[in-house]
DNA sequence: GAGTGTTTTGCAATCGTATGCAAGGGGCAG
DNA sequence: CTGCCCCTTGCATACGATTGCAAAACACTC
């Protein structure tokens, strides 16, 4: 006998208590062992399932979170977003999701249609946000979480992989390649992640007393980084290993050295990406990377999100966590490293 | 002056208008010019927004869209979405995403949790709906529109390309090629897209006269891709030509065939997929496809979804949308064919 | 200035659920 | 049996908005 839709009200009429007794039996509150039974009779007769709207609207707790995302064209967003939602789903929560628009100012009228929702908390993904926007935030007092990306001086909590350290691994596997000529195509310097990587790939190549041959900003575009690989090879003194900012550029970057300019990788030219997207492991790229540790930062970015939401005053929290280096057939493998 | 959360009720008083007032100037109701200024001006000053939920509840219309995903790993999802969310978002309309798991029997579960949030639709990608399921929703009166799958019997709405029509373009091409042994790793056989693909690919041969020298599940699965081709060139009589249910298990195919045995594509096998994602294009795969048109398939969604919803009654509507064929390098190209 | 018609506005009820409060009921010790 | 305490239960209200209704304000015409 599933109706339209029945309300708390109709399953007490038809259990014979109070309205007040079903909705202790469905938040889980006390009742006698009989009572919940006459109302679970009840409620399966009439479909009943209690109204996640109301529910949110009397309590305040939406339990919904809002995820900003810029581009999903990068595999490592698709993925990530795949166990972000697995995990808040088994934690009783939901995902709202948002595109953003590549124009910047528009986010600012998107993080307002979120809050309108009246969101338990947000999680942006490679998204920056406004000063004007946290102070939002944190008036309304719902918790932000940035995924894959930091801000200083904002008080945000963020989950990122230790980019640092991990463009310093890939500088000093390829100095122990024994290339000579090292260039860098970098993440977008204005994200925290790409200028990281390219700090980190810096200062590991100045402890080697390497130096660095080149460095192009590839705007994490596949366009802009095919470009920039076309820039370095036509140098006098090409390079003979590239760094790029992340995989999503890394393809482009194999493309273009393999099948439009005629390089052997890594026989000419040594690659090395970063996040290590499924798409690296395929045999036609088999890229070398250094792995973001997709499932440990979608753990740390819930853990810290629920944290703050069951807590609203927890300070704000920067977890880094550190991945390996993957070695694949994109780039020479030092004498005596093994995987 | 942004203080935690402005209220209708805090606006009015401090507009010194009633609290309907304010209802009504936030939902566009008649007001005369003075009104209209006065709590604007008390809104700006107190960051008031309405709030959604509340909003929800007493209208019945959540103007939030709940969208099934089985998964994100073939890149034709995420690119979907990407446009799905923004075309929604351009009508006013969110998405509650909800991933779901390979055990198809939670979907139910899934699917009841969407109905309490009182989604005004519902948007299934590639997933299939119990018949129970399907008359819960016709029941609760929530439009569903079925995104790259269709089911026959249900009278859900169904947004897909034209499935048989494409089996049949890439049976006259291959034919087309002088391709004598001709193969096909399917689709999953338990869903639409993979059956009807399969079916006018046979036809496509059948009218040729050119016999199916085998076809095997694929399962859209890349592993179960690769595990065909395996079978496939072990035969005695290996197959010069593939037609793979998906581009997702093509790259597998191509993978194997290429890294793993050594042949060449398109000088000893052909393949041909299905989709056109953007890494079709890509020079490392340079895929042969038959083109879903994503932009096309989405606006129908689209169209169709705020269509019942703003007409209930409006019947389900299923929409077939023809895509070209797109040559590329995986494939022999029949004499006298241009793009 | 009175009469008529059209807006504009406020009052109050309503959406479906959660919850403080006080009354009711049951169990147990004395 | 009485008294005390604790667990259940129902009543009534609140959450923040929308909306029907009727009174009030306004605009015009005669």
């Amino acid at each position: 006998m599933v109706t339209a839709k029945a309300t708390s009200l109709d399953v007490a009429r038809l259990a014979g208590v109070s309205q007040s007794a079903v909705s202790r039996v469905f938040s889980g509150a006390s009742a006698s062992e009989k009572t919940i039974a006459k109302v679970r009779a009840a409620a399966d007769r009439l479909g009943y399932r209690p109204n996640a709207m109301a529910r949110a609207m009397k309590s305040g707790e939406s339990r919904i979170i809002g995820l900003l995302v810029a581009y999903l064209e990068n595999h490592f967003y698709p993925v990530a977003l795949e166990k972000l939602s697995n995990e808040l789903q088994a934690r009783g929560y939901h995902i709202l999701i948002f595109m953003v628009p590549n124009n910047a100012e528009d986010i600012d009228g998107i993080v307002e249609e979120l809050m309108d929702y009246q969101v338990d908390g947000i999680i942006t993904a490679s998204v920056s946000m406004s000063s004007n926007l946290t102070d939002r935030c944190a008036a309304s007092g719902i918790p932000v979480v940035m995924f894959n990306r930091a801000q200083d001086g904002t008080g945000l909590s963020s989950v990122t992989s230790a980019n640092v350290e991990g463009g310093r691994k890939v500088a000093e596997f390829l100095v122990a390649g024994g290339h000579q000529r090292i260039a860098h195509i970098a993440g977008w310097e204005g994200s925290s992640t790409g200028r990281d990587r390219a700090l980190g790939f810096r200062l590991g190549l100045a402890d080697a007393g390497v130096p660095l041959l080149a460095e192009i900003d590839g705007m994490y575009a596949r366009e802009h980084a095919a470009e920039a690989t076309r820039t370095l090879m036509a140098r006098p003194d090409p390079p003979d290993a590239i760094f790029v900012g992340n995989d999503h550029m890394a393809f482009a970057v194999l493309d273009v050295l393999r099948h439009e300019l005629g390089y052997k990788v890594p026989g000419d030219v040594s690659v090395v990406g970063y996040d290590d997207v499924p798409l690296a492991a395929w045999a036609a790229y088999d890229l070398t990377t250094l792995r973001q540790p997709v499932k440990r930062m979608v753990d740390a970015t819930v853990e810290t999100m629920l944290g703050q939401i069951e807590d609203p005053a927890r300070p704000a929290q920067k977890t880094e966590i550190s991945g390996p280096l993957i070695m694949r057939g994109s780039a020479r493998i030092p004498k005596g490293w093994t995987q």
